[in-house]
DNA sequence: GTGATTGCAAATCTTTTGCACTAAA
DNA sequence: TTTAGTGCAAAAGATTTGCAATCAC
């Protein structure tokens, strides 16, 4: 319902505009996803929601910045959103360009090499590549 | 030396041409490597290799699909070419957008997930985001 | 010679930005 | 009102491509 998705917006500290309303429930509306701007914008204009593709990018790195989403790099051409904010790791399909949650439990890192001293690690992310 | 490359672009069914000799060299001369096209591009042309970042782009690709390098996607704003083309993987320093290689032994992915029925792991890549 | 490769500039693609306009509080 | 947010179109980057000139064999 809105409500959920205005609460979520208010307590990141985002206005909760029409725009940012339609957004977030189409991300967050339908389980884990993994998507561009590019693909929300359509699916948003498909859905009778008028925004501009500016307004996603920037309505993303908003959602991004406050901790409602997390970007995932595997695919040079174009950057993916992901609604899962907690740690957690990725299939890649290198043929369709899809990607796919691996429960997080289902990979364990053994052995993690210290990070070079003054740092800290803020994220590991596996990314297992597979040709489909 | 010379012979090295041009056996080596030979072998990957490259014609050696002074562009691809002297990018060779360049890439393979000292050690691991992750350089970006620009950057590669910009060593040249301080060693006096006149070539265009267009052909730098190309060749980096046709020895990237020769086996030759390897590229690391981390950093969704450009592409990183590796010279190690064998099971590794990365630190990236969010800061600096530097990334240097983790020795293949200090980490180790246990319980690997079955990759989806019709495909096969083409490969596994760590990277460690460090705030440095 | 002949076919592969290069260079340049233009084209593409994704993402960001400037600024006048609109909407939320 | 007042300030944040939006849209558009233009800008910015990274990477690719078309085609004539050039080079390896």
């Amino acid at each position: 319902m809105d409500h959920d998705v205005v609460a979520k917006l208010r307590k990141a500290g985002l206005r909760p505009t029409r725009q940012r309303i339609a957004l977030a429930k189409l991300m967050f509306g339908k389980g884990a996803r993994h998507i561009t701007a590019e693909q929300i914008h359509g699916e948003a204009l498909s859905g009778n929601v008028r925004l501009s593709l500016a307004t996603v990018y920037n309505a993303l790195n908003q959602f991004t910045a406050a901790g409602l989403l997390r970007q995932v790099v595997v695919d040079p051409a174009r950057s993916f959103f992901c609604t899962q904010t907690h740690e957690h790791h990725h299939f890649f399909y290198e043929k369709t360009g899809r990607i796919e949650d691996i429960p997080e439990d289902m990979i364990t890192v053994a052995r993690l090499p210290e990070p070079p001293p003054g740092t800290s690690i803020s994220r590991v992310d596996v990314v297992v590549r597979v040709d489909g």
